[in-house]
DNA sequence: AGCACGCCGACT
DNA sequence: GTCGGCGTGCTC
């Protein structure tokens, strides 16, 4: 602008610049220009609507207030603010930042993966016919559908625009539009978040005193609807001595509700300024039940265990609780979060997603009631706003949620608790941050002064080396809660039964017999079997064709309920092909199972028992889980075939019996952790067994190989056996937790680019960090998905020895010449910090 | 990530 | 000549 059309009046004035955190994957904040009548009311934290590039409207969170302006560009204009308050606190602004430099992405990315949906404002194009317009004439015949569409339906946007003529690319047909002035294009901006309103009703201030109501009543004589709806609201809100009654008013849903009471005469009564109408904000989770509160009563081991954290929080940061499945962890976590809670801390308690639908979080509430709130990812994006508003108003002390609850707006947090620690599902893969919640908490708890309480009773080797080395707190609980005994383990030789030719399909004559038994004796049985589907795959017996997956390099999935062949890795379906599409023969046979198979043969082998199966497929539907739940509780269920999902959290008395199929898939996975996790699962899933005292449970495993040294750890119970053996393998090949790892995986459509990059890319970080700190690059397991090629990169870096920070930094100036390589185009490079 | 721009081959 | 495919570069 030239100087002299600057008027005097505002020089001296301060120009104020806001640097945002946006949601898009580039490194750096934005500068914006604060309008002069937004200085006063924007803060740090709240959220603001700026243009972005030529069109796009996006919303963004202020990270700092400043006054200097830019030397290199001019900064643009804030369009909207939207909070008066902030939105994100100190703390987690400070936490993003750590993420981002940690996890080597961006901050906007941190951004976009904290602020539920509800949060984030979108736009959306829409173009409008423009009144003015004449000259039909200069248009072609697509555009001519445009405009005659439009005419009718006064906008639209540019999905319906692309759906009408059938066409992807139709920025240039509307940019013609535009120039030939037929069309206007704006940008709607929406709020999401929509917050629940009750209207209500009461009396205005004029008629809170005793005499004024008597002689109200008196004056309504004539008024005889006008005269009942004052009494019906006296009825409910007695306001004769009790003035302060009427300030919570009366749900104007009594009045609708009841067709003897007059609409119109309350409008007149409102008009008349005798009553007032208001609204009120309700929260979406009152309706969830409380029950009546539950004293907790810890018992000899629970109490010793809670005095035992309690002081090693003195001094340590972090303690592991390591207590055996049924040991009763959750009544001294409860302790802990009221000891935490009335030291006037907030407290978080994170649990892996599957874990957070069952019976864990009825007692939580029952003791916190209201208090309370849940994040999870099943609940709608308003109810995720408004756990988000009730931490930032203080209605909500302390919430209960899945990984991603880590980014709450917490701004004291005493107590972080993670329970099972040791999910995996605590990783988000994709898309970036791929932050790990448990590492993260521990980090965030020292930010906000507080602690961090890690609990598992098949803790992850990382956790348990810590706790080992002294710089976690350790405490362990060894008892089962009530004295319930541990399950009785049976190994089950299934080469052996095969040659004896017991088997029937999947099923030991052992497992079967156990399983009819259970049903004489009205027993519960769980039978555990970590794959959906009816089977992995489809073969051909005469030419063993195998179908696959045309985008990915895997086999598609058979599920027979759907009648369909799917991608596990794409979502890509087929239909089941009747012959062998290479040879024609009907010969195609499922190979390997599933869920599904289990379940389909147990209906064959046992029709009379009522099975029910738990996985991904029958638990997509909202409360799907709950009901499956809930029938198993009731003894509506005699067998439950399930995935993973059923050993997390189900505490059921009348399961005797546990039985687990394909442990040595498990077992010999092809990956460092294949022992870990196996014993972690088949652990977890066992504890669903006997949680009685006077009913001691059995685990059935069947093996090909019952001599293997991790199955004897497993069915001693033998925790400290398998880390005693694990530690030493990880150690002699620098593995976690003496490294840590950073996996960069390369993609491209063409697998001889891909390789090539990730040769130039490994060949580069040998210079500084030597060949042997880095493997490969290799093509992983499946190594095509969704038609990209894949090679890894895996990383080691000894915690001692390397800095981490340093090499870090290193390794993202590598992978970004090779993005930046103009021999290399269009490659992608995905950088997996602390990969598991 | 989006989105625009610009270049090139394939059609009315 | 226009349409649409894709590679490249920028976003305060």
């Amino acid at each position: 602008m030239h100087p002299a059309s600057q008027p005097n009046l505002f020089e001296d004035e301060t120009t104020y610049f806001a640097d945002l955190i946006l949601p898009v994957p580039i490194p750096s904040l934005f500068t914006y220009r604060v309008p002069r009548d937004m200085a006063s009311m924007i803060q740090v934290g709240a959220r603001v609507i700026v243009q972005f590039g030529s069109k796009r409207v996006i919303t963004g969170v202020v990270a700092q207030l400043h006054t200097t302006p830019p030397v290199k560009y001019q900064a643009k204009y804030i369009l909207e603010l939207l909070d008066d308050q902030p939105i994100v606190t100190a703390q987690q602004l400070g936490l993003f930042k750590w993420v981002a430099e940690y996890y080597l992405c961006n901050i906007g990315e941190v951004m976009n993966v904290a602020l539920p949906a509800g949060l984030k404002i979108t736009s959306q194009s829409k173009i409008q016919f423009n009144p003015e317009f004449e000259d039909d004439h200069l248009l072609t015949d697509l555009e001519t559908i445009i405009v005659e569409a439009i005419k009718k339906q006064d906008a639209l946007t540019y999905e319906e625009v692309e759906r009408l003529v059938q066409k992807t690319k139709i920025t240039t047909i509307i940019k013609s539009l535009v120039g030939k002035r037929a069309v206007i294009l704006f940008e709607e901006v929406k709020e999401k978040y929509k917050p629940k309103v009750l209207r209500k009703i009461r009396l205005t201030a004029a008629y809170l005193t005793d005499d004024a109501l008597v002689a109200l009543t008196n004056s309504l004589e004539k008024s005889a609807k006008q005269q009942e709806i004052l009494l019906r609201y006296l009825s409910h809100v007695p306001v004769y001595n009790h003035a302060e009654l009427n300030q919570k008013g009366l749900d104007k849903s009594v009045f609708s509700q009841d067709d003897s009471l007059s609409d119109s005469a309350l409008q007149t009564l409102i008009k008349k300024g005798i009553f007032e109408s208001f609204e009120v904000f309700i929260s979406r989770f009152d309706d969830i039940p409380m029950g009546k509160p539950v004293e907790i009563h810890l018992s000899e081991p629970q109490r010793i265990a809670f005095t035992d954290i309690q002081r090693q929080f003195q001094e340590k940061e972090v303690v592991l609780l390591h207590g055996i499945t049924g040991s009763g962890k959750t009544e001294v976590y409860i302790e802990l979060i009221k000891a935490a809670l009335s030291g006037g801390t907030q407290v978080l308690f994170l649990l892996p997603e599957i874990a957070l639908t069952t019976q864990i979080v009825v007692r939580l509430r029952k003791v916190f009631g209201d208090k309370m709130g849940i994040y999870h990812s099943k609940f709608s994006d308003n109810e995720r706003v408004e756990v988000w508003k009730g931490i930032l108003d203080g209605k909500f002390q302390f919430v209960v949620g899945v990984r991603s609850a880590i980014f709450l707006p917490f701004d004291n947090l005493g107590l972080i608790i993670v329970d099972e620690e040791h999910e995996t599902s605590y990783k988000q893969f994709d898309p970036a941050p791929r932050y790990h919640a448990r590492d993260v908490a521990v980090m965030m708890a020292y930010l906000h002064k507080g602690k961090t309480l890690l609990g598992s009773a098949t803790p992850s080797l990382e956790s348990y080396y810590h706790a080992q080395n002294g710089r976690y707190g350790h405490v362990e609980m060894n008892i089962r809660y009530g004295n319930a005994s541990l399950p009785q383990f049976e190994l089950i030789n299934t080469k052996l039964e095969k040659r004896q030719k017991k088997m029937k399909n999947e099923f030991s004559s052992v497992l079967l017999a156990h399983i009819e038994k259970n049903l004489v004796q009205n027993h519960q049985t769980i039978l555990f079997q970590n794959r959906r589907g009816y089977s992995p795959y489809l073969q051909c017996e005469e030419c063993s064709w195998i179908a696959e997956c045309n985008n990915c390099d895997v086999s598609l999935t058979y599920h027979m309920k759907v009648g369909e062949l799917r991608c596990h890795y794409c979502g890509h379906k087929e239909q089941v092909p009747r012959t062998c599409p290479t040879c024609g023969s009907p010969k195609v046979k499922t190979m390997g199972y599933g869920t599904e198979k289990i379940e389909d043969e147990l209906s064959i082998l046992f029709p009379q028992a009522r099975v029910q199966r738990m996985d991904l497929d029958t638990t997509r539907a909202k409360n799907a889980y709950q009901q499956i739940i809930q029938e198993f509780e009731q003894g509506q269920i005699d067998i439950l075939v399930g995935t993973q999902m059923v050993s997390k959290g189900l505490d059921f008395d009348n399961v005797s019996m546990v039985g687990i199929f394909d442990v040595d898939r498990m077992i010999h996975f092809p990956e460092f952790r294949a022992s870990e996790r196996a014993f972690q699962m088949v652990t977890q899933v066992s504890g669903r067994a006997g949680r009685r005292a006077d009913k001691p449970g059995s685990v059935l495993i069947q093996t090909a190989n019952p001599a293997q040294p991790l199955l004897e750890k497993i069915i001693q119970h033998d925790y400290k056996g398998m880390y005693a053996a694990e530690i030493e393998e990880r150690n002699k090949f620098q593995y976690p937790p003496f490294t840590r790892l950073i996996k960069l995986t390369v993609k491209h459509i063409d697998a001889n680019t891909s390789r090539r990059a990730a040769t130039i890319l490994a060949e580069k970080l040998h210079v500084e960090l030597g060949k042997s700190r880095v493997l490969g690059p290799e093509p992983p397991l499946v190594d095509r998905v969704r038609n990209q090629y894949l090679f890894d990169i895996l990383i080691k870096l000894e915690r001692e020895k390397i800095n981490f920070k340093a090499a870090k930094t290193f390794i993202q100036e590598k992978v970004l010449d090779v993005l930046t390589d103009k021999t290399l185009k269009s490659i992608h490079i995905v950088i997996d910090v602390d990969s598991i």
